[in-house]
DNA sequence: TCAAAATTTGACTTTTGTGTCAATTTTGCT
DNA sequence: AGCAAAATTGACACAAAAGTCAAATTTTGA
């Protein structure tokens, strides 16, 4: 259709996924998309100015036009990079799987997430408090069954006797507040931690912390009876089935 | 010093505390800080303009600026707001109660003060996810030391047997997380809560849901001993000791 | 090597947002 | 009522930011 030089690369951008034709435009395209994470992550949707993405990416602010018609779309492709990511961490419970370890692997997996890419996660929490403009859609939908299929897995383990009944949507929301912590309130736990660099050892700390935490948390009280007073989260629990939260996938 | 008319409110709000003179200056600076903590709520503070804040005050731009020198200014008012009440739950723990019913009050008071203002619990995220610029001082110094009494506390009671002995770092960190996620990302929670409004008895589920979860994982291993890997955990703490995180006050 | 395509640039327009100012209106008081 | 202080307004200056465009430069491949 259009003849003019440079339109070839609009006019791609205009699908959902581009294909780069060239080296330049493979490279450019990859640093402009980092940029935009690295900024957003520093600063915010609204904060993430075209001058400092194009400082960031070492390209003029004119040269990323050429790339990425508008702001928009450029938000839209750092939304995309964050849910490839993220959106693999709800598959990650296997219904066969023995319940403890791979509950405890999904609390460590989700950890070492926001551990490894912590900029991702501020993207995702950014996007989130803002309203989730670009991400409502795919939350209401793909998010969401993947959500209530783990709901269920859970929930199937609780009746099993293999954790305590304990509404599964509080359970993930510990898990979430949690993990994702560490990278989006980094500020904080640096200054706690006495820190400014953390290696492995730390991750390792970090998850055995959190996760001895949830998993005794979880255990249920059917084969070693010692709960004090666990009756009233069980009551919410059986409650949470009737109610219809979290319900089932089909 | 001036005499123009007008001056009186500019020269005051130059010092950190603003004694209202009369009853319009006394409504209309609550009215506009409350409109900058709702706008910046939902906007962040890059998102939140002038404009954006006179509109829901209610009051004209320049009217605003009247009240306050600058957008700044404004600013820093409202994160003093945050921290009045953010500031307070630092000391919730009293060292002599009993442990389980100190932590649990603890964690169930950082989660209804999430619930019942949840604009502060934004823009206190907000604030630190832009790298805290107003705060930062703070933090090193009141909040920290406060902080540290906390874990000396926590420590303590691990110490006595009370409690499993797991880094109090981590164990903060998963209250706080837990306990924020219910306000700032509420987008969350009411798609997988299937709800957009929330009432007294699903505050108590969560309540009881979170703060069952983080108690029976801190449950002392002295009394019953049926930890499957606890070990490592542990290990840790006592690292954590002599490493000189959380360090006591004196 | 040279022409076409791809990439990059600088100069410009438009929009949005902050803050100032002098003038006007409202309020509190006697 | 009338006046001084307090409160409010509209017009304006200025700065930052998004985006357009035509021209210049670089890269690619026949």
């Amino acid at each position: 259709m259009s003849s003019k030089a440079g339109e070839a690369v609009k006019d791609q951008a205009d699908n959902a996924q581009h294909v780069p034709k060239t080296r330049i435009q493979q490279r450019n395209r990859r640093e402009i998309v980092d940029a935009v994470i690295d900024v957003v992550a520093e600063h915010g949707f609204d904060g993430a100015t075209m001058d400092l993405i194009s400082a960031k990416a070492g390209l003029s602010r004119t040269n990323i036009h050429y790339y990425f018609k508008s702001k928009d779309e450029l938000f839209r492709e750092a939304i995309t990079q964050t849910h490839k990511v993220w959106g693999d961490l709800w598959t990650d419970l296997d219904e066969n799987g023995n319940p403890h370890n791979e509950l405890r692997k999904y609390i460590k997996g989700k950890l070492r997430a926001s551990w490894e890419q912590p900029k991702l996660s501020r993207v995702f929490a950014a996007e989130i408090m803002r309203g989730a403009p670009m991400s409502k859609h795919l939350m209401q939908n793909e998010m969401r069954k993947t959500f209530d299929g783990a709901c269920d897995t859970l929930r199937n383990w609780m009746q099993q006797g293999y954790l305590a009944k304990i509404d599964p949507l509080h359970v993930f929301i510990t898990i979430w507040g949690a993990t994702q912590y560490y990278a989006d309130f980094d500020l904080v736990v640096k200054l706690i931690w006495d820190k400014d660099k953390f290696d492995d050892d730390d991750f390792e700390a970090a998850a055995e912390a959190v996760s001895t935490i949830i998993m005794k948390g979880m255990e249920s009280a059917t084969r070693t009876d010692r709960s004090r007073q666990g009756s009233s989260a069980q009551a919410a629990f059986e409650h949470s089935q009737r109610d219809g939260n979290c319900p089932k996938v089909d």
